[in-house]
DNA sequence: TAGATTGTTAATCGATTAACAATC
DNA sequence: TAGATTGTTAATCGATTAACAATC
């Protein structure tokens, strides 16, 4: 079967630099508050002032996406804004599950910092039968072998886990099998996934103990 | 009036990179897993693979602060373990407040994982004159009042930031003048701070959108 | 036009890795 | 001794920055 041969074939990574990816929500912040000032224009200098890091690298980042700014003008608040979100797939709302319904669970579940940029919490669960039915905020925690049919009817890709460190490990291995394809993790610990799933971790300590060498 | 001259004058900053002492509570944290486990001796190897990071770096990273290990043999987990909490400063207990009585405040003075590893939540500060007295798991909600006379009491140097993201900068300002000197920023918005300050943060939005741009 | 700021190049800077002698 | 693993060197790799022509 003869195929026409593509310059970038589909199995290729893109080539922006994962470090870059990683600052773009951090612009895309700022931008956002700008919005919310009613701010029209900015440039890679004063965004770059807002967030501690340099111009140069600002616009180098972007550069890797396209063209967004006028020379003597800068960038149109707005517009950036609105490419950085489709850049980030951001220009749609996520839906997001909670595995673990503790003290950690119970208030990322309520945090409404989610919904205002673009992740909505669609289910809470927990295997712990006296916590299953119970109420947090709007939810009612639900049972892990309910996993399947919910993340299959609303799509979702996006868990964040928050279960003690010894479940993290064998909870992560369930919930990929689901599907699930990106994993924040607010247990204390290191997960094994394969490489088409994505971790982020959150551990508080971890930053306490950084600055504590400076003290 | 005469002074020896020092090496290493008490002005200059450590030349360990940052990256390298942002890496240590790390390996800490799976040294103390290990040493839970009632494992005596691991390797630069183990390590990496729990870690998901490469031997190289890790011997590279150690040697910025001694000689741990044994050829052949590699570390004593026990040892090793504590010269790294030695290294952070981490032999004893730190106090440290929350500032922000809500939903993450709350959970962040009751997460037992503080006192665990080092940390002991003292105070949970609010200026709500309804939040104020309230309970938070064992603590009493307090006045922004008394933000020096605690701080002082207990010679607080760590703070924990969860008030909403339009009063996280006077805030911060105010606990600077109070004394602290390492925040942990949970409000989504960069803070600046004089540069005896060290500032460290999270935005569980930004984690889950960096992983968006890869779905 | 004069001033400001972009996008990009090339240089610099710093971090990671491979490799291996030393040695337990 | 043979096998394993360290600490360190040098090479490689990648990220950041300075500088500036282009141009709004």
């Amino acid at each position: 079967m003869l195929e026409t041969v593509s310059e970038e074939p589909e199995t290729e990574t893109s080539n922006v630099p994962d470090i870059v990816v990683g600052r773009l929500p951090l612009y895309l912040r700022a931008l956002s508050e700008m919005a919310m000032a009613g701010k029209l224009f900015t440039s890679s200098q004063e965004l770059a002032a807002a967030l501690g890091i340099s111009s140069a690298q600002i616009r180098k980042d972007l550069s890797h996406f396209g063209e967004f700014g006028k020379q003597g003008t800068g960038y149109a608040v707005l517009e950036l804004r609105d490419h950085l979100r489709q850049i980030l797939q951001l220009d749609r709302e996520w839906p997001v599950i909670v595995i673990g319904a503790g003290h950690i669970g119970s208030a990322v579940a309520n945090y409404s910092g989610f919904a205002q940029r673009g992740f909505r919490v669609v289910a809470v669960f927990d295997n712990a039968p006296e916590r299953i039915g119970t109420s947090i905020g709007a939810h009612r925690v639900k049972a892990m072998s309910e996993l399947g049919a919910v993340i299959a009817q609303w799509r979702v890709q996006h868990a964040m886990l928050t279960v003690p460190a010894e479940f993290a490990q064998p909870v992560a291995d369930q919930i990929i099998v689901a599907g699930i394809k990106a994993i924040l993790n607010y247990a204390p610990t290191t997960l094994a996934v394969p490489p088409q799933v994505h971790v982020e971790y959150i551990d508080p300590v971890l930053h306490l103990q950084r600055m504590t060498y400076y003290l």
